[in-house]
DNA sequence: TTGGATGCAAAAGTTTTGCACGGTT
DNA sequence: AACCGTGCAAAACTTTTGCATCCAA
């Protein structure tokens, strides 16, 4: 997706298109997995983009309300995560030591929800899941160590 | 559970039982969701015992390390928030608009955790499921409002 | 007695806000 | 021109830490 595209989506969603949402749009979508708003910050300084942190912060916040991009809580971290909604149903696995996360796109929850629906009379509108778990690499290094 | 319990799961745990542990065993106990340290610590308060707030903290993260206390990140909440670990492999269902939440105690994943490892060779250690939507009380409300 | 637990104060880290100014529509 | 977005600084809020003291084992 081009930055006319973003330009194109801002408006659609009654937003100003401006160069900081631009770039944060691309900057979450070129990522292959949810960031800090801090990290955001970061890359645009990386690229040279000057911009204050705050703006940052309002923008993902702006951005999440319009639902063009998901905020996450994850556990182990204090701070809040950003995504780009690639509008696909997904979740994450997490490795425990690394911190890397994967996105995973196949999700065995729509019956679930459906039953739990007619079991507690709530209107559900989605839900979040987020496996735990030592990805490959690490497995490797905790076994050398002996630790797992 | 009573307070001799608690007082022999943290010797059992390698763990000094202190009358703040105590104390905060029992109100995450008896609470029917998770709540955040400084309700804990308001809790306290309102029950005339002195505590700091660094020492709340101090006692649900050693809790947490030992598993009697689960730490959650939720989605709309900055602070982190913490239940009594009742060992059942539960999950939660969060009222948008109210914040109630509620325990449920099925899990529909083992099957896909399974498949999951298979297919990312990650040794999957757990998984946190939360489903949003709107209880049956919020639901008659909005209702009248003509907002859903 | 000894090491871990606590109180206090201060700092660190994250996020929000008020206000003046600037840019998009 | 009007309104929304941004920069800056400050505040608010959550959590952590250093150190002296206290208490459970």
């Amino acid at each position: 997706m081009n930055k006319f595209d973003f330009s194109d989506k801002l408006k659609m969603c009654g937003l100003k298109s401006t160069k900081h949402r631009i770039v944060i749009l691309d900057i979450l979508e070129k990522s292959n997995q949810p960031i800090a708003a801090e990290q955001v910050f970061q890359i645009m300084r990386d690229k040279d983009i000057v911009v204050n942190l705050s703006t940052v912060y309002r923008a993902l916040d702006t951005l999440c309300e319009k639902k063009l991009v998901i905020k996450l809580n994850i556990y182990g971290d204090s701070r809040a995560l950003f995504e780009f909604n690639r509008m696909l149903h997904t979740h994450h696995l997490i490795c425990l030591n690394c911190k890397k996360i994967i996105v995973i796109d196949r999700c065995p929850l729509e019956e679930y929800e459906k039953t739990l629906a007619k079991e507690t009379d709530y209107l559900i509108e989605g839900h979040k899941l987020v496996v735990y778990g030592y990805c490959p690499q690490c497995r490797e290094k905790q076994l050398k160590k002996g630790l797992v």
